[in-house]
RNA sequence: GCGGGCGUGGCGGAACCGGCAGACGCGCUGGACUUAGGAUCCAGUGGGAGCAAAUCCCUUGGAGGUUCAAAUCCUCUCGCCCGCACCA
């Protein structure tokens, strides 16, 4: 059926032998009826299609290097088994893409796949007694059949599964990879711990103390755990951005604030009673050292123990110390709550000037950013001026604001602006940009300072303490430590699952077949590591594996991922702006140092798609507003869904789900098909002579042309579906029109043939079972979806006239229709022959005439 | 507090480089066809004055400004959304 792809119009083969039954609405032809006849039927007409493009391959995409390639993708989803609407929506702007760059000459590769792994998986598992495998195959199963129905070009030879073996075994080797590299490694921290999820969370996956997932509150613990260097490419991570000009802003600044940098030094203070002992902290404001009245350590901090060790504050410091680390990261790092503080007796010596200020521990210090100490500078720090204040320690201003008078005049503290330096021994009258780098290198030479730049990304923790995740490759052995699996015994494969609850201990470590094994290096009694990967590792390379999902012997073919990366577009929702978006920049990044890819950046554009809300929410089951993509594709098909969806508003705006809405898409299509229908009836017979090109045809015509040029531009360039969909209607509004205005026997036929071509092409990205239905409808060969783009003749863009408005100082006053390209002089005399022109004109004084061509002219008067 | 984005009819939204504000769709009003219609077609639809006319005035959150001309550029201001936030 699709072996000719010539798509040239063939004789139309029902011409001449048409009747229209009028008691059955059927077009009669030939004795036979087609589907067209039985007025618009989605349910026949999507699976029909739906199979044959899956029987041709038809979105096969082989590399082929003497075509422009381009690769389309839109986030893959976790396997819930229910597809929603923010599903449907990423899916069809994909799909526009998609078969818009195909019929643009693209090779385009559209691939489909399953984040798989994972805690509902697991936790579903656990509720119905069915194994994460089969509840995740279901699952899948149920899905892609959803997906099936919307009609979305995929190349399902592609199809990826994240929790299969053949894929986890090469994000194990990337774990390797990594450890290899000096950049996955061990230890014991203080991490977020979910209790509801009975696993830990790297911090990307803690929203304001709460767990991402399932929002419970997040507690910390000690354990020892597996970590991705992530902070080795921080600063990478955040210039590289600067070169991915087609991401938006919002999601660049997202991952700026993440990884929040910052300028400054490392100062060392050593303590007065421990000589031997040294205290860093890192301040962005070094020119404020000789403002230091005091030193506060985290409660956490190593130090404090040491400090009050023996004294009669111990106790009093340990308890404040326990206290404050109780609290949850919530009530601790709220705006408002009280910075409160304890003397530890102990005193830190200042590198410059000697002077001695007291350490105090306090809640307003965080282990995790910086040493997890920090100079206290009252004098020009909100925080530092509060605590102070509080606490009754002493405030001494070092750096004087421009508008103060320069002998001793009085200002306001705390002051954080720039200034001069005061109070600073040799540094005072200095600004203090300046000052603070003089200090910085004065620290440096004394080897008590050092510039420095601290970020607020922290190391990726990967371990999971859940069972449906990809083992961890490495093996513990009492000889040798931690040894990681050779690369020929992966993969690492799960055991069958049996008993998956877990009680602050990993699932795993209850098969004692899957525990106990040799060390790879001497051969003696080890054990296997329990903990499982985080999921985001799995999402974290896919994007590659689609370019050889099959393959046996590597993660992906070098060659093909050479040819297809990096992704040229990238869909998906913004709540990956951090996340995933983060971590698969890194990944990327690595693998490229490691020479395995061609680019350092996975994805060259990106859109973040707005979320589906209904009724000013989002659609939710407690609220009741949920309109599920099948309820839609049941309805109205999936063409009118699709539609509606791309229709209702811009791509990365948030779209308001409205009822009458799909109504009106559905009313759309419905009309293109009727007129298809009709048109039909009276094709052209093959050989009938061009038609007359009147005033009326040239019109249309040149909507036509019009039209073409603006879905070109809407799509490829803008990705505003919704005004490129409004301009196909218009089109089809006009061909309405056209045929209302003639009658039947006046009408140039092979044009109103050419018109309908267009428009099934047209429509083709957006609805594409209707136009492939129209297309062979319309009795031509080969599929829609394989034509080349329609090309528009600037030429036919020529009106025979264009309308001229008329205004006087800026006011419309009159228009007039002249031939384009009109002179000026002649422009003005025309307006001014207008008798409400005379009229305004008269008496009044021309002061100034301007002339936009074939648009407007303004007289400006007195 | 810092950063990003957004304010246009009854609603979703258009207006690309400063040049007719409100494309397209929904909704609404009136009409045609019809046994009927929630099908389809036709006409109208930002607000106000005016005779259902001609015509005029007002209108892109608000106030100023630049310009022959501003939804668009500038300044101030109000409101909303999102991200980050005792980050030293």
């Amino acid at each position: 059926m699709f072996a000719n792809k010539g798509g040239t119009a063939e004789n139309p083969p029902l011409a001449g032998r048409v009747f229209f039954c009028i008691s059955t609405g059927y077009l009669i032809s030939g004795g036979s009826v087609t589907e067209m006849t039985k007025g618009y039927n989605p349910h026949t007409i999507e699976p029909k299609w739906q199979r044959r493009w899956a029987e041709e391959r038809f979105y096969h995409a082989p590399v082929d290097p003497s075509r422009r390639k381009y690769y389309v993708l839109e986030m893959f989803p976790y396997p819930s088994g229910k597809l929603h609407m923010g599903h449907m929506r990423v899916y069809s702007i994909g799909d526009v893409l998609a078969r818009f760059l195909r019929m643009r000459g693209y090779n385009v590769m559209h691939p489909m796949g399953w984040d798989a792994f994972g805690l509902p998986a697991e936790n579903a598992a656990i509720d119905n007694r069915v194994s994460p495998d089969e509840w995740t195959a279901r699952s899948i199963a149920q899905m892609k059949q959803q997906q099936q129905r919307l009609g979305v070009s995929y190349d399902w030879e592609k199809e990826v599964n994240t929790s299969s073996p053949d894929y986890y075994r090469w994000t194990q080797w990337l774990f390797l990879l990594l450890y290899r590299r000096g950049l996955a490694y061990r230890k014991k921290a203080a991490v977020n711990w979910c209790p509801h999820c009975q696993t830990v969370l790297a911090n990307e996956q803690v929203e304001a103390g709460l767990c991402w997932r399932c929002e419970s509150e997040v507690e910390f613990q000690e354990r020892e755990q597996w970590f991705l260097r992530i902070t080795d490419y921080a600063e990478r991570l955040l210039e590289d951005l600067d070169a991915l000009e087609d991401w938006p802003e919002r999601v660049k600044v997202m991952q700026q604030n993440w990884i929040g940098r910052s300028e400054g030094a490392e100062i060392v203070f050593r303590i007065k009673e421990f000589p031997e002992e040294s205290l860093p902290v890192f301040t962005t404001r070094p020119d404020t050292l000789f403002g230091v009245t005091y030193m506060v350590l985290a409660p956490e901090h190593p130090l404090v123990s040491r400090l009050v060790a023996g004294t009669e504050k111990e106790k009093e410091v340990l308890d404040f110390a326990a206290r404050v680390r109780r609290e949850s990261e919530i009530e601790r790092t709220s705006e408002d709550a009280p910075k409160i503080g304890l003397f530890t007796g102990r005193y830190a010596l200042n590198p410059l000037n000697g002077a001695a200020v007291p350490i105090l521990v306090a809640n307003y210090v965080i282990m995790t950013y910086g040493t997890g100490a920090v100079m206290g500078v009252p004098a020009h720090d909100e925080r530092d001026y509060q605590f102070a204040r509080s606490y009754n320690l002493p405030v001494k201003a070092v750096i004087r604001p421009p508008e103060a008078e320069a002998d001793g005049g009085e200002f306001a503290l705390p002051y954080t602006g720039a200034g001069t330096m005061i109070n600073s021994d040799g540094f005072s009258g200095l600004p203090n940009l300046e000052g603070g780098k003089r200090i910085t290198e004065k620290l440096q030479e004394r080897q008590c300072g050092r510039f420095k730049i601290t970020y607020r990304l922290r190391d990726w923790l990967i371990s999971r303490q859940r069972y449906w995740g990809a083992p961890i490759p490495v093996i513990y052995c009492d000889r040798c430590g931690a040894v990681p699996v050779p690369e020929a015994e992966l993969p690492v494969l799960l055991p069958p699952a049996a008993d998956l609850s877990g009680d602050r201990v990993p699932p795993l470590s209850r098969y004692d077949s899957f525990v106990n094994t040799s060390c790879p290096e001497c051969g003696g009694k080890a054990r296997r590591e329990t903990d499982t990967m985080d999921t985001f590792m799995c999402s974290s390379w896919y994007f590659l594996r689609f370019t050889s999902p099959q393959l046996q012997s590597f993660p992906f073919d070098r060659e093909k991922a050479d040819y297809w990366m990096p992704v040229d577009q990238y869909i998906g929702g913004i709540e990956h702006a951090v996340l995933h978006l983060l971590y698969a920049r890194f990944f990327t990044k690595v693998l490229y140092d490691a020479g395995l890819v061609g680019s350092a950046e996975p994805f060259s554009r990106l859109l973040a798609q707005g979320m589906v809300y209904k009724d000013g929410a989002k659609m939710s089951k407690s609220k009741g507003n949920v309109v599920s993509p099948d309820e839609i594709v049941e309805r109205y098909g999936a063409d009118t869904g699709r539609l509606f969806i791309l229709f209702a508003s811009p791509p990365e705006k948030d779209l308001d789900w409205n009822d009458q809405g799909v109504e009106g898409c559905h009313r759309f299509l419905r009309r293109v098909w009727r007129l298809v229908e009709e048109c039909r009836g009276e094709q052209a017979a093959a050989g009938e002579p061009a038609g007359k090109m009147g005033k009326k045809e040239r019109e249309v015509q040149r909507v036509l042309h019009a039209t073409i040029k603006k879905v070109t531009e809407d799509i490829g360039e803008r990705f505003n579906f919704n005004t490129a969909i409004s301009a196909v209607m218009e089109l089809v509004n006009a061909v309405y029109e056209y045929r209302r205005e003639l009658a039947p026997e006046k009408q140039n036929r092979p044009l109103v043939q050419e018109l309908l071509r267009a428009v099934t092409l047209l429509l083709a990205p957006f609805a594409p079972h209707l136009a492939e239905e129209a297309w062979h409808s319309l009795g031509y060969r080969g599929s829609v979806h394989q034509q080349p783009w329609p090309d528009y003749d600037s030429a036919a863009l020529v009106v025979g006239e264009v309308e001229v408005v008329i205004q006087i100082n800026g006011k419309v006053r009159g228009r007039m229709r002249v031939p384009p390209g009109s002179a000026e002089e002649w422009l003005l005399e025309e307006a001014r022959a207008q008798q409400r022109i005379g009229e305004l004109l008269a008496g009044k004084k021309v002061l100034r005439q301007i002339v936009v061509p074939d648009k407007l002219i303004n007289i400006v008067v007195r």
